[in-house]
DNA sequence: CCTGATTATGCAAACCTTTTCATTCTGGGT
DNA sequence: ACCCAGAATGAAAAGGTTTGCATAATCAGG
C-alpha cells in the first residue's frame, strides 16, 4: 500500500493536520516541526494523494490542451510548448486531438471540462455560437483565434502586409493569394489583410485564388489557377501549399523564382529542405504555446483578473529565402515563347 | 455547484447505491431501475467525479505517454493513435514530451507514475539500468524498444531486409548505410540486419558509413561520405538523413537515382513533397499507437497476465518511388567524366 | 401456502486530504 | 504576577464515490 499522510505524521509525531499545513502553507507552522515533517517526507517517499486532495480542494493540478491534429508538426510545436510551461508550474497537461472534427471538439471539451482547472482550445474549429458555450464551461484560453473577451494569444496579423510589402519591393504588381479553409480564422483574417493593402496600394493588383485544402495537395491545384491568372508572385496560406505550389509549377516548366515567386506562412522545417527554399513567414508556435499556458496558469492562479499584463500577440517574421526574387521583365513570361 | 450522485439519486427516488451500480456495474440492478437513472442522469448532465472515484477505486482513467519530442510528427502520430484508442475506452491521457532528454525523461515518468494507471513509453532514450527502474514503478507498456519482459510493441525487423532485396534486384552490389544515433535501439537493429544481409550474400559489398544525427544535417554529412564510398545506393536511418543525402548530392551534381539510388525509413509526409520521390520503409506509426494504448488498456482491466493475444510486431511496408532505380553500369560513374 | 434461494436495493464505512474551529502554549505589556 | 494577543497545533468535518454487508422483495419448488 501506499504510504499516506497518516504514516508521516505518526512517523513525525505531529498529527495530520501539521503535515497537511507543513506542506502545503510551511509559513503557518513552526520552522523546526516544519523540518522534522520534510525529512520524514523524503525518508518516507510521501506522496500526496492527487485524487483526495483534487476531491477537497476542487483543482486538479491538470490543464487540457485541444488541438486540431497532432500529426501536424504546426500544433506538435505549440503543444510542446504548453507542456513545457505547464510542467515547470507543476500542472500536468491531458491532450485532445479532436481531428480537424468540430463535433469531435464539442465533445473533447465537454469531457475535459469537469477534471481540468482549465482548457487550452488552439486553433478551435467550433462556430462561435458553440464556442461560446464551450468557453462557458471551465477558464478557457484561446490559440489563434480571437472570440468575444475570452483571453486569447495570436499570432501579429502583420504577417500578410510584409509579406506583400517584400513583393511589391522585388517590383511584383500583380500578387496572387491561395487561401485556406473558409472556416479557418487565420484565412479570413490574412484574406482581409490581402484586400486592405491592395486598397492601399492601388498600383497594385490583387487576385485571391480561392480556398484550398492546407496542404500539399491544394497547392498543386491551386498552381494552374496562378498561372492562369497571371501573377508573378503567389502568397499561399501555409508553406504545405506553397510546396504544393512548388511541385506543380516545376512540372508545368515554370521556375521559381525567376518567373513566379512564392510565399508561404509558418516556416515549418521542411521548408528548408526543398530546392527552391521556401520564403515565408515565420510563427514562433512554441512560444505561442508557452504564452496561451502561462497566461492561463496566471488566470488560474490569480483570484482577479488581473491577468492582462501578459502579452496576448506574438511578432512574426519574414523569413527570405530563394522561392521570391525579383519579378519578370515581360509579367506573362510563363508560356512556350521565351521572346515577348 | 456540480451535480452530485446524491442529487441524481434524489430525482430518481433511489439511493445513491444504486445509482452508482447502474452506472459502473449494470447488470447488478433491475432494467427498469437503470432506465429510470440513466434517463435522470441525462436529463441533470450528471457526471462522476473523477477525484472522488479515484480515490476509492485507486484508479484514474488516465494513462500516460512519455514521448522525446512532441514536435517530430513521428511521434505525433504514435500520440494521436493512443489517444484515438484511449478516448475510445474511456481513458484521459496525459502526455510527457522529455525533449530527447534521458534525465527529463526519468523525472517526466516518476511524477506521473503516481498520477495514471499506466504508462506508455514511446522509444525510451534511458539505458536499461533506468529503463528498468522506470518500469518498475507501473504498469509500463514500451513501443520501439524491447526490454526484458516488459510487454511492448515494436516494427517488424524485416524492413532493412526488403529495402536490400530491393536494391540487389536493381543491380546494386555496393550498398551503404548512414545510421542513426547509438543509442537508438531502432539503429542499432537495422545495423544488425544490414551486417546479416552481408554475411548471407557474400557477392554484396556493404558499408557502414557511421551514426548521424538524424534529422536533415545528418544527410547532409552523410553523404559526402557515401560519395566516397563509392556505393551506388544508400539506405538511411530515417528519412530526414535520406532528404539531406538527396539535397547534397544534388549540389554536388550527382543525380539521383541515375547515379545513386537513396532509400529511406519512416515515409514521413515530406518524402512525397521533394523530387526525387523518396523510396521508403512505411512504418504504420498511428497503428503502433493504437497498438500500445490497445496492449497497456488489456494488461490494466485483466487481472491475469493473459494479454499476449495482442499481437506484439507490426509489419512495415517498402513504398518504392522515383529515389531508387537501376544500378549505373559504371561502378563508379559519379565523375565529371560521362564515359568510362 | 410455506420455505429457501436468489435478486434488488439501501445503509454505512472507507478512501486521503484540506480546512475550519477550538485548544494549548508562548511571550510581551502592565 | 497577571492578562491577553498571537502563534502553533490538534480534532473533526467535509468532499463524492464505491462496495461489503444487511435487509427486503421476488420467485420456484414442495
Amino acid at each position: 500500500m501506499a504510504v499516506t499522510i497518516r504514516d508521516v505524521a505518526k512517523e513525525a509525531g505531529v498529527s495530520i493536520s501539521t503535515v497537511s499545513r507543513a506542506l502545503s502553507s510551511p509559513n503557518k507552522v513552526a520552522d523546526a516541526t516544519r523540518e522534522a515533517v520534510e525529512s520524514v517526507v523524503v525518508r518516507l517517499g510521501y506522496r500526496p494523494n492527487k485524487n483526495a486532495r483534487g476531491l477537497i480542494t476542487g483543482r486538479s493540478g491538470t490543464i487540457g490542451l485541444i488541438i486540431p491534429d497532432l500529426e501536424n508538426p504546426y500544433f506538435g510545436a505549440v503543444s510542446k510548448g504548453v507542456q513545457e510551461r505547464a510542467r515547470a508550474a507543476g500542472y500536468s497537461v491531458y491532450i485532445g486531438d479532436f481531428d480537424e472534427d468540430p463535433s469531435i471538439e464539442s465533445t473533447v471539451v465537454r469531457s475535459l471540462a469537469k477534471q481540468v482547472d482549465g482548457i487550452i482550445m488552439c486553433s478551435p474549429r467550433s462556430t462561435d455560437v458553440e464556442l461560446g458555450r464551450l468557453t462557458s464551461l471551465v477558464p478557457t484560453v484561446l490559440a489563434n483565434r480571437k472570440f468575444a473577451d475570452v483571453p486569447s494569444i495570436v499570432f501579429d496579423n502583420g504577417g500578410m502586409l510584409r509579406v506583400l510589402r517584400h513583393l511589391t519591393a522585388l517590383g511584383h504588381t500583380t500578387i496572387a493569394y491561395a487561401g485556406g479553409p473558409e472556416q479557418s480564422w487565420s484565412h479570413r483574417h490574412r484574406s482581409e489583410a490581402f484586400q486592405e493593402f491592395g486598397e492601399a496600394h492601388g498600383t497594385t493588383e490583387l487576385i485571391e485564388l480561392g480556398s484550398f485544402p492546407p496542404n500539399f495537395g491544394g497547392g498543386v491545384q491551386a498552381a494552374d489557377l496562378a498561372l492562369a491568372s497571371g501573377a508573378t508572385a503567389v502568397v499561399a496560406y501555409n508553406d504545405l501549399i506553397a510546396l504544393g505550389l512548388l511541385d506543380r509549377l516545376r512540372e508545368r516548366g515554370v521556375s521559381v523564382p525567376e518567373q513566379i515567386s512564392i510565399v508561404g506562412f509558418d516556416n515549418v522545417a521542411v521548408s528548408t529542405f526543398v530546392r527552391p527554399n521556401l520564403t515565408t513567414i515565420d510563427q514562433p508556435r512554441k512560444h505561442m504555446g508557452r504564452m496561451a499556458a502561462d497566461l492561463l496558469l496566471s488566470i488560474l492562479d490569480a483570484d482577479d483578473a488581473e491577468s492582462t499584463h501578459i502579452p496576448r500577440q506574438l511578432p512574426v517574421d519574414l523569413v527570405v529565402r530563394q522561392s521570391t526574387g525579383e519579378a519578370p521583365l515581360s509579367r506573362r513570361a510563363t508560356g512556350t515563347t521565351t521572346a515577348s
